[in-house]
DNA sequence: CTCACTTTGTGCATGGGTTCACAAACGTCT
DNA sequence: AGACGTTTGTGAACCCATGCACAAAGTGAG
């Protein structure tokens, strides 16, 4: 009970999900100049139940203290080292078109723990231009940067056609962790983990809500509404 | 007794979330010509668990043959029907930046069921200017643009600092459906719905796991680790 | 020191989601 | 028609996640 070197444990994917919000709420206050919070009010801020985010945060160790709260720095930096920010990743972007531009400027990149090592089109009109300070190549260029400077995190943003053809070429020089931007389901090796994030699909699950919202309120047929 | 278009009961959010990806693949499919799949075929495709699919399919009624499988075209139709895409959904962009470029260039918009009818921004420089047709106008014009197309679903893409009076004024205007982009979370009303995509987020679990799997394959040494 | 008060950390119950396994239903072939 | 192989739809078991409620642990006042 003294030494916790057990922190390791699994973690929950649920929580694993919600902690980069708390860090970012955190870093909010920090910036506000809030020393401590409650359980109470940084799940008002995020938007959970406080036993939740208690519950959340002992998986990762117990570094709240009772009757007081949360030291907002310290526990910001606990979940920075959970999470694997302390060190930072080296990530590349396959397919610098509208949403490949507007990643590799998106300022949330540099703010924590990412850097941006590589920029991919095999447009030849792209090539060379520089986006961020980082030049565009073709991506049969990528097992040389590789050496160079090895990228762990890959994101795809080309045409769901080529998604699969780049996801490939990604693993073969070694990153085993992808953001898939294409409406494609990628199939990989074994240890290699995709996380696929789709406009087109959020806005078909709005849809449904907001069908059964308009159902509800709408006409009639009250039966097979349960109001909750 | 058999057409039963009322199974409007719950489909659980779990299934929801998973529609889009089976109705994007038997699009797929019905374009190569394909007539046909049986459960096992189309999980595959979309890489869940055939029992999940038959689950899923299951709550939004029986339209498989059993011993033979789905008819692509039907089921297809079903979904989008469950979905709410058969009416389309007015949708409007707001914060026309990099990201808001992108995402109303996004051609997965306009093949299914959502249409562009308003983006806002307020940068005069901006203004006028047109995207896919559309103009980009001051979001003081939502409330006008409001009574000649109603928006049912808001898209923000502003700047964090920005999103809660962007919300606020989208809600104003009787706006219940709203996808967030900015890295905050929203305060909306009573059946107001929020749905968040954040890339940092995305990151950030990618680099829990990549972590863990680094520390996995780097076997023991856990002292310098956990106290580093 | 003791008491009163606050807030954490967690055991436990509850509910949803996933997976297994199988009977029911269909087409086909003889 | 009846037997056979295939695939669906679903009951039931398991597993994980959420939320409640409370004891443990801290602070501060008297
Ligand atoms: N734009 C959005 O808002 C948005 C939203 C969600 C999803 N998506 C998806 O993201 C992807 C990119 O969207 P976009 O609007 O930027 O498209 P885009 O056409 O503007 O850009 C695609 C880029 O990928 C490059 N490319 C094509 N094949 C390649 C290959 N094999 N190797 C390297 N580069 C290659 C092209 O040269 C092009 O520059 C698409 O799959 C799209 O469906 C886009
Ligand atoms: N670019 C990305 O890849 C990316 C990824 C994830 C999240 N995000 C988030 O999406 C948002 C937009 O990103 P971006 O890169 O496009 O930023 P950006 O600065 O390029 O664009 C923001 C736009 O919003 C407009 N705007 C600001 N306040 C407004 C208001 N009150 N009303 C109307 N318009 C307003 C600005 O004029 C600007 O054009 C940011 O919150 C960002 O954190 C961006």
């Amino acid at each position: 009970m003294s030494a916790d070197p057990n922190l390791r444990r699994e973690i929950p994917d649920a929580t694993v999900a919600r902690l980069p919000e708390y860090l970012r709420t955190l870093s909010r206050l920090a910036e506000d100049g809030v020393l401590s919070v409650s359980s109470e009010e940084l799940a008002a801020a995020v938007g959970v139940r406080s036993a939740q985010l208690r519950k959340d945060l002992s998986h990762l160790g117990s570094y709240g203290v009772r009757g007081v709260g949360y030291e907002v720095e310290t526990l910001a930096l606990e979940i920075s080292r959970a999470l694997g920010l302390t060190e930072d990743w080296p990530v590349a972007i396959v397919g610098m078109g509208n949403l490949g531009h507007a990643l590799a400027s998106y300022s949330g990149f540099v703010t924590k723990g990412f850097r941006i090592v590589g920029l991919f089109d095999d447009d030849p009109a792209l090539a060379g231009q520089h986006v961020v300070g980082v030049p565009i190549r073709p991506l049969a260029d990528l097992p040389a940067c590789q050496v160079a400077d090895p990228v762990s995190i890959g994101v795809i943003a080309t045409p769901a056609r080529a998604a699969q053809a780049v996801c490939d070429s990604l693993v073969a020089v070694g990153v085993t962790s992808i953001l898939n931007f294409a409406p494609a389901v990628l199939t990989v090796p074994e240890g290699v983990d995709v996380r696929r994030v789709d406009l087109s699909t959020e806005l078909q699950i709005l849809a449904f809500h907001a069908q059964r919202k308009s159902l509800a309120a709408g006409d009639g047929d009250l039966r097979s509404v349960v109001s909750q």
